[in-house]
RNA sequence: CGGGGUGUAGCGCAGUCCGGUUAGCGCAUCUGCUUUGGGAGCAGAGGGCCGCAGGUUCGAAUCCUGCCACCCCGACCA
């Protein structure tokens, strides 16, 4: 395997391929589009994890485990849910293997066939609507506040690690509310808390917006998505936000007792993050030398190197490095120390910066003398040296710094990449060369959104929360009555 | 599902056209010594159902037939 990456420049989808392996976050299993997340990169979508649960549970929410199966019949209640996922469903037929005849191994055992066919979850709304269905009588029993943090399967034609597999892992929250207000308020709260985790964590700018009616989840009556640019200006969507309305609810015949009497269906949410954030986070940052992880989601946050020659040096910095490693994790900040006699300094050094370690120390026989320490930040790759006097609150100043300046490059990045444009010809040329967003004002065709995406490969990514509706359509010149996001899309 | 490509050591490949010693190279691994402030050097060693199953042949990684898997390009998608 070769030590460097192919560059950005290069290739950029070679670039993001090679990544994922070279630092170690996953691989390709023997399962097609199935992939092994591996402990580095697992480790980062529990820093993940972690921050979400913890952000889901003060807004109210608790947790809860639904199964992996769903009889195939609860898939059809709702049309357009159906419609949306069918195409692209796991289904279990049979539930006993048997030994083959001739010896040549185990064979499905063709007595063993399922009544009913059940399906692995691609999502799983139809399931838990119909559990809520004998959980709520009355306006007493709600709301339902619940998430869940699971693995679901959609057989995809064609797979990229993290940005898209047939499994992945992902939360969902499924919420029940006795009106619309109350429902739709759920989901945009949900919206704001993902955009503030994306960006105060990811370190990843975020673009909230509706769908449009072709882009929207499948049974849905609003779906509200964060947007993100990557470096190659295509757009990412990184989690979205459903106000599901009654449609579940008569799905499943979900009816509840109303305070001053009669009878309502019960009104729903659904809001996901998945796995996919792992390739948002990837690609916003990296660059041609390997990962870059904001230091609030990095699983090591300083690495040190030791240098040395003799015994008594390394023995002399083992010390030291055990003081430093302390007076740090007394401040919550990770570390590690790569004592690897059989490898040398440089090799660890590009180690590190393959696995994006937001800072590095080096410390020399040269630094103990001269009571110093050299840091190296790995998103601009400055190095300095140090004193090792307050070395501590330099680290975690420094932390803060890398955090806010990686969220600053991919603000600009995202700036520099928005264009406005009034008129096709200049949208054209705009996707095609330039790339990334393209603002414009939209008279809300269907019809229309089919026919660019035909010619130009992109896609309304969302329509802006705030849209001014004055003005005309870029295309069409009739009246607008929003302001919409082109990109071409992950 | 259509079109193209590839299966040879843990990884990346050569060899296949035109059959013929013991199947080779780089990286990685192991051992030893020297090294260590930006991906170390030398010496030695281990590691192969040549994707699978048939066939042709004195002889098959190489030729023929069938199958399987994976990758890329399209249609579909968080």
């Amino acid at each position: 395997m070769s030590k460097e990456l192919t560059s950005r420049k290069e290739d950029y989808s070679k670039w993001y391929n090679e990544l994922v392996i070279k630092a170690g976050l996953a691989e390709h299993s023997a399962v097609r589009g199935c992939m092994v997340i591996k402990p580095y990169g697992f480790a980062i979508w529990e820093k993940m994890k972690a921050v979400l649960d913890a952000r889901f549970k003060a807004t109210g929410h608790v947790n809860a485990a639904f199964p992996l199966f769903i009889p195939k019949s609860f898939l059809s209640k709702e049309a357009d849910h159906v419609e949306g996922f069918a195409k692209e469903c796991a289904v279990v037929t049979h539930y006993r293997l048997k030994n083959a005849e001739d010896g040549s191994g185990v064979v499905v055992d063709p007595e063993a066939r399922l009544e009913e066919e059940l399906i692995v979850r691609p999502t799983s709304e139809t399931i838990i609507w119909n559990t809520y269905k004998n959980w709520i009588q009355s306006y007493r029993d709600l709301p339902i506040l619940i998430n869940q943090w699971a693995n679901v399967v959609r057989w995809e034609m064609r797979t990229r690690l993290f940005l898209r597999t047939a499994e992945f892992f992902w939360q969902e929250g499924h919420t029940a509310h006795a009106t619309s207000e109350e429902a739709n308020d759920e989901a945009l709260l949900m919206l704001n808390e993902y955009a503030n985790f994306m960006e105060q964590y990811m370190a990843v700018p975020v673009i909230k917006g509706r769908k449009t009616e072709n882009e929207r989840f499948a049974g849905a009556v609003e779906t509200y998505t964060t947007e993100s640019l990557m470096q190659d200006g295509k757009a990412l969507q990184m989690g979205t936000s459903h106000f599901l309305g009654q449609n579940f609810a008569k799905a499943f015949d979900v009816q509840f007792q109303k305070k001053d009497g009669g009878l309502d269906y019960v009104w729903a949410t659904s809001w996901g993050v998945s796995t996919r954030l792992m390739g948002a986070l990837i690609m916003a940052h990296s660059d041609d030398d390997g990962l870059i992880l904001p230091p609030k989601l990095a699983p090591i946050q300083v690495g040190i190197v030791p240098i040395y020659k003799t015994d008594e040096q390394a023995a002399a910095i083992n010390e030291k490095v055990d003081e430093i490693t302390k007076a740090l994790a007394a401040e919550g900040i990770t570390t590690k120390y790569d004592d690897d006699d059989s490898k040398r300094p440089g090799f660890k050094f590009a180690q590190f910066e393959m696995q994006g370690v937001p800072v590095r120390l080096g410390l020399g026989p040269r630094d103990l003398q001269n009571g110093t320490i050299e840091v190296a930040r790995r998103d601009t790759k400055e190095k300095s040296s140090q004193s090792l006097d307050g070395i501590v609150d330099y680290v975690k100043n420094l932390l803060d710094e890398i955090q806010e300046n990686i969220y600053n490059r991919a603000f600009e990045h995202r700036a520099a990449h928005t264009s406005t444009v009034d008129n096709y010809e200049d949208f054209k040329s705009v996707i095609k060369d330039k790339g990334g967003f393209v603002k414009v004002k939209w008279c809300g065709s269907n019809e229309l959104e089919d026919k660019i995406k035909d010619e130009t490969k992109a896609t309304i990514r969302c329509i802006l929360m705030d849209d001014e509706s004055e003005g005309k359509c870029f295309y069409s010149g009739e009246a607008a009555t929003q302001t919409v996001l082109f990109a071409k899309a992950y």
